[in-house]
DNA sequence: CTGAAAGCGCTTACAG
DNA sequence: CTGAAAGCGCTTACAG
């Protein structure tokens, strides 16, 4: 590979001039700049990232620290954070903490050695002391869904709490009489939201009892389980607003496991928007997340912040859209 | 952060010294052992990787090319070459390529400018060139399912002929007597290999006619579609095999639209074992492949590579299993 | 067992 | 508009 300085040798001019050329930084003759577009030609000249990350600041290169790539949300929001961090010149790495806190300070350790950008935090056990060291250390962060507290770094996520009113109304419309919750592990915020979305919905209604809401651990097993303990203390429900799509699917395993009707008997309504609703029988209903989207603010974000274009924090809270499927259709009789 | 200079003046040693302290390369006595590691502590000493890497050869940065995270083969894959990679001290960048090669060879050059130390591949458009190319500039790669050629790089896949011959052995003892197959794109060998398995196990049946195998795109929509033309030129077909069960799945829609039984009336078996397969109704026969092993195998596989372990190429070919589900149960009535 | 020195391939003030 | 030189933070022969 050819180095900066035989460009400079075949061009007749110096690093510096080659240097600032590359970088677009200081003028440059128009004659010797093309002496030195023939030179890299010639020579097939690739500016070495290492070297620039060591003499100047940037490596180009974002982290995306997410829980489980294996988990059915993640794939579509990595992809899109793949896909702008490339538009703007940015690498990616990535990796998995399965929530784990001690994961997660590994990486950062390790990100930091690598002089890398800024950091996607889609994982929720970074604490506060952690985004303040973040913040010392000059590295920027953006936050999916949670942040470490208010201020120390923006955060973009949807509209949980309203979405989850939009699943119960939706429910309501299509003529359920008695809603059940199963909701999520109450330490991740989207959880909590979406329960308190739920309780606005229904508090007020003469059926509501807090025995109406079960909790589940965001996967299909726990849908299951919470649904097979829900019908069992309340035979009556019509209806389930799960917490998540992953759980849906298990309450649809569930109830067909217990030879309920879905929508004849008990609606059901998830929440995110994965692939999977589209694929289950029948179809899932489901408060769909703009994941692309998320994942492509966030991105965004995080490049502004790193080209310094962005200083303060804020929240961006993205819509929802409700997409009735076969799951809670109305009026379908036995 | 403090620098290795740093750690040399406070332990009263040279830098030469930390270095080869930390890199555990030729001795130090027991006695500078001690001031060196009570240096780095007070200090808080990280070595920059940059430096590292600009310095040495290796930037413990592996690249992970894949045609899109969003297809669900990909997540678990993608989890496994990141757990074996931390596993290692690597560290993990993951690019899409959509199966275009103008997007893996400029990934090619980004990666080659940031010293990466290997790649992986589960992209297909890799061509004989590139590959020569990588060899030649001395950087390892290993494929997944198919390689460039048969020498220049590792190859880790499935036994998709034999995955094949065992879907359709399975859909005949369960009793079917007409068997279809939609196979995937010809330009990916696992649908070729797929499509031989198919036809090693049926072409000597009497009933099996070319027409039986129609082409689909490895998406759900290719599978209902081609399911549809299946059962207008072929309304006795008791058996689909498909060639992945995204086009299995969607042979379980069309199915279900066109009001056909499965299992009763046809009998439906997809391959790759993804866990939507789980979640279908009926649940979806498959051969699995053992998609988190391969992705370890791989990274493993190129890890040693790197490390100079291994420097032949091989084709590795791991075992698939059948696994019976609901959508090919035998002898259910209508 | 340890140190001085060159080098990895750039960037960035500082002069001119 | 351009060059000489220092510096980014390590590693690696080469001496001793």
């Amino acid at each position: 590979m050819a180095t900066i300085r035989d460009v400079a040798k075949l061009a007749g001019v110096s690093v510096a001039t080659i240097s600032r050329y590359l970088n677009k930084t200081g003028y440059v003759n128009v004659d010797t700049e093309h002496k030195i577009k023939k030179a890299i030609e010639t020579l097939k000249y690739e500016p070495s990232s290492v070297a620039r990350g060591l003499a100047g600041k940037q490596t180009k290169t974002i982290a995306l620290i997410l829980p489980d790539i294996s988990n059915p949300f993640f794939p579509e929001l990595a992809r899109a954070v793949e896909d702008v961090a490339s538009t703007y010149g940015y690498t990616v790495i990535f990796g998995n903490s399965d929530d784990q806190g001690v994961k997660e300070r590994t990486y950062i350790e390790l990100l930091k050695k690598k002089y890398i950008d800024g950091i996607i935090f889609a994982s929720n056990t970074l604490n506060r002391d952690d985004a303040v060291q973040m913040n010392q250390s000059g590295i920027p962060i953006v936050c999916l869904d949670r942040g470490p507290d208010n201020h120390s770094c923006s955060v973009v996520r949807s509209k949980n709490r309203e979405g989850a009113q939009l699943a119960v109304q939706h429910l309501l419309a299509a003529g359920c009489r008695k809603i059940a919750h199963i909701y999520g592990p109450m330490d991740l915020i989207t959880a909590q939201e979406r329960m308190k979305g739920y309780e606005d919905a229904v508090k007020s209604l003469p059926w509501f009892s807090p025995s109406l809401m079960v909790s589940g651990n965001f996967q299909i097993n726990g849908g299951m389980k919470a649904t097979e303990q829900l019908l069992h203390t309340h035979p009556d429900i019509d209806g389930i607003f799960a917490g998540n799509d992953l759980m849906a699917v298990g309450a649809l395993k569930a109830l067909h496991r217990m030879q309920i009707l879905v929508p004849q008997q008990v609606k059901v309504c998830g929440f995110d928007g994965i692939q999977m609703a589209e694929i289950t029988e029948p179809e899932l209903t489901t408060v769909a997340q703009p994941i692309y989207e998320m994942g492509a603010t966030v991105s965004r974000l995080l490049i502004k912040k790193i080209e310094g274009n962005l200083d303060t924090n804020e929240i961006y809270e993205l819509d929802v859209t409700l997409i009735p499927r076969r799951s809670t259709q109305k009026g379908v009789h036995l």
